[in-house]
DNA sequence: TGCTATATTGGCCATATTGCCATATAGTCA
DNA sequence: TGACTATATGGCAATATGGCCAATATAGCA
C-alpha cells in the first residue's frame, strides 16, 4: 500500500464522478470494509481492528491511513491506545447499496 | 486495464465483504461511472459512451467488458453497433451514497 | 468478394495498490 | 532514563490497473 501524505479531500470542481470514484476505492477493499463496518458499531481501538481483519499490525495502520486520508474516518490517542470513528457514517448506506447491486444483477 | 476473461460474479460465501469491495471497484473510475450514469438515463451505444468519455475506444471497451464481467451492465447487438444498457439500475443508488459521504465528511 | 463502420481483443508499458519486514515514534511506567 | 506497549512510517517486491497502439472480429453494403 502507497503511503499517504496528504489529505485527499480536495474537490474537483470538474468532474463529480472523479470525487466520487475516489471514494469508492478508498472504500473497494475487503479489509477496510470489515474495518467501516466494525466502526458502524461504534469506536474502536487499532488492536481491536487489527484482530478483526489480521495480517501485519503495519497494514491495518496504511488501510487506517488511508480511510482517515479520505475524510472516512478519524483517531483519537488515548495513551498508548489509538481509536478509530467514523466521521461519515452514512458510508454504511454503501454496504446496502453494494449488497443490491449483487442480489439486482443477472448471474 | 487487464482483459477480462470471465465473468467476475461467484460469490464468495466465506466473506460478504469481499463481494462487495468487487463490486465497489468495478465502479469505482471516473470514466465507468460517467458510463453508469449515462445508462442510468436510458440503453446507450459504445460511440455514444466513448464520446462521453473520450480517450481510445478500446480503453472505454475494456472499461465496458469489466462492468459487464461484474454483471453491472448487458449488451446488444443491432447491425455494427452495440448497445449496453443497466442491469442493476439501483447502481445509481451508489452515487447518492458517495456524495453523502463526500459532504459528511469533515474538512 | 472487397470495402467500410463499429467494437473487441492482445500486447505492452507506466503507474498504483497491497502487504510484509524493519524501523521509528508516542506514551506509560518502573 | 530505560524498558515496554501500541501504532505508524519507510522501503521493497509482487501484483493489479489503466491506457494506448495494433490487430482482429462482426456486420452491412457495393
Amino acid at each position: 500500500m502507497a503511503n499517504i501524505a496528504i489529505m485527499v479531500c480536495s474537490m474537483d470542481k470538474r468532474n463529480p464522478f472523479s470525487n466520487q470514484a475516489k471514494i469508492l476505492r478508498a472504500l473497494a477493499h475487503e479489509s477496510r470494509l470489515m474495518i467501516v463496518d466494525r466502526l458502524s458499531r461504534g469506536e474502536c481501538s487499532v488492536g481491536d481492528l487489527h484482530e478483526l481483519v489480521g495480517g501485519d499490525p503495519s497494514t491495518v495502520s496504511k488501510h487506517l491511513a488511508l480511510l482517515r486520508a479520505h475524510g472516512v474516518v478519524e483517531d483519537r490517542r488515548a495513551g498508548t491506545t489509538v481509536y478509530y470513528k467514523l466521521l461519515a457514517p452514512c458510508v454504511c448506506n454503501l454496504f446496502t447499496c453494494a449488497t443490491q447491486v449483487l442480489k439486482e444483477r443477472k448471474r
